[in-house]
DNA sequence: CCTGCTTGCTGACCGCTGGTTGACAAGAGG
DNA sequence: CCTCTTGTCAACCAGCGGTCAGCAAGCAGG
């Protein structure tokens, strides 16, 4: 078998299995398994779980970044909110996989990679935010408003109690409502996307 | 030695080394050989090291516990700010332990426990809402600021740039925030201390 | 046809982890 | 003196992430 074909297969599988069973609860001698090769191979194609895990999380980020890039031409505030819905949209096509990567966000050995990708985000928001977004508590308020945006995204999932609509409006009005509290003048907000 | 002597000199030095390494860095036979003593002694006294890392937990949280009591003669909102301040002191005087606290939670032995520190915090909270606690988007507003909650703490602690007076004014702005955001009146913020 | 080199692939292994077990030593009570 | 309990440990287990020597097959050159 050719190479590249068996990495992308190798890839595309080990996703399925990561979205079903989180990071530390799938071993690499269960994803040989689910692939028939073994385990030596495996570690041909990728050097590392910590690697294989990466990549599988790329490739959804790649996707993602794709759906919810906002439309410059609307205005700052109508940015955030379609950028915000686009995410939801997508985390609601695979809420099972979503729930497992955050969970997997606590693995030792991906903690950092996770991490950074959160860092970026918060960033792309700041940057936004011009001024406000250098400011201390405008720092913590967004790494804050991330942070409880996966944990309502949780919630939501796990109950199925409230519509997407209802949810995303909580969710645009506690950034907002943050923003304010971080002292931060909370006028532009322009687009982040994920 | 006695047995309880034993014990209790164990969950002492356990603590501090969890509070300095996190769960998942810190082995079984590390703990046995800083204690001096062999593996299977430890296992003697603990039957596990979840178990384990559960009663250096609940030693933490008794203390908190008392420390954050609210006041119940005072105003339901005098109460909510001065518990979240008490609750900033305590973690003021232990910022690497919180902080590896924190992070353990998402290691997979403990996530369970954890989480239900969590809901029980939260469900704590939503009793003192009165009825709004009942609504589901305030349920999920309420896991969200406690996410909030600690990844503002994670910041503020990382790059010490902020005073604990204008983290505890952040915190209790968005607080409020997230509450009306959610539809709930938000009127009777009564206290929930952790 | 044979030889030799590359390439895809594997079984067996390593050090470590959390957890278990059988036995030894010591003190107490008859 | 014997026995029973209690504290203690070396040695072991299966599983983990990761490594390595070597097999088998295809292709090149003589």
């Amino acid at each position: 078998m050719q190479n590249d074909e068996r990495r992308a297969l190798l890839l595309e599988r080990a996703t399925e299995l990561f979205g079903e069973h989180g990071y530390d609860a799938l071993s690499m001698a269960q994803i040989a398994r689910a692939a028939k090769i073994s385990k030596a191979l495996l570690y041909h194609y990728f050097p590392s779980k910590h690697k294989l895990f990466e990549a599988a999380l790329m490739a959804g980020a790649i996707e993602l970044r794709e759906r919810v890039q906002p439309d410059p031409t609307l205005p700052p505030a109508e940015q955030v909110s379609t950028t915000l819905e686009a995410f939801l949209l997508w985390v609601e096509e695979r809420p099972k996989a979503y729930a497992k990567m955050l969970e997997s966000a606590g693995a030792r050995e991906v903690r950092e990679t996770m991490g950074q990708v959160r860092v970026d985000t918060a960033q792309l928001i700041l940057a936004g935010l011009g001024p406000d977004g250098e400011r201390p508590a405008t720092r913590a308020a967004v790494f804050g408003w991330l942070a409880f945006l996966d944990a309502a995204i949780l919630d939501w999932i796990e109950h199925g109690d409230m519509t997407r609509q209802e949810l995303h409006a909580m969710l645009l009005a506690t950034f907002a409502g943050a923003l304010i509290a971080s002292g931060a003048g909370g006028a532009p907000m322009v687009a982040g996307q994920r």
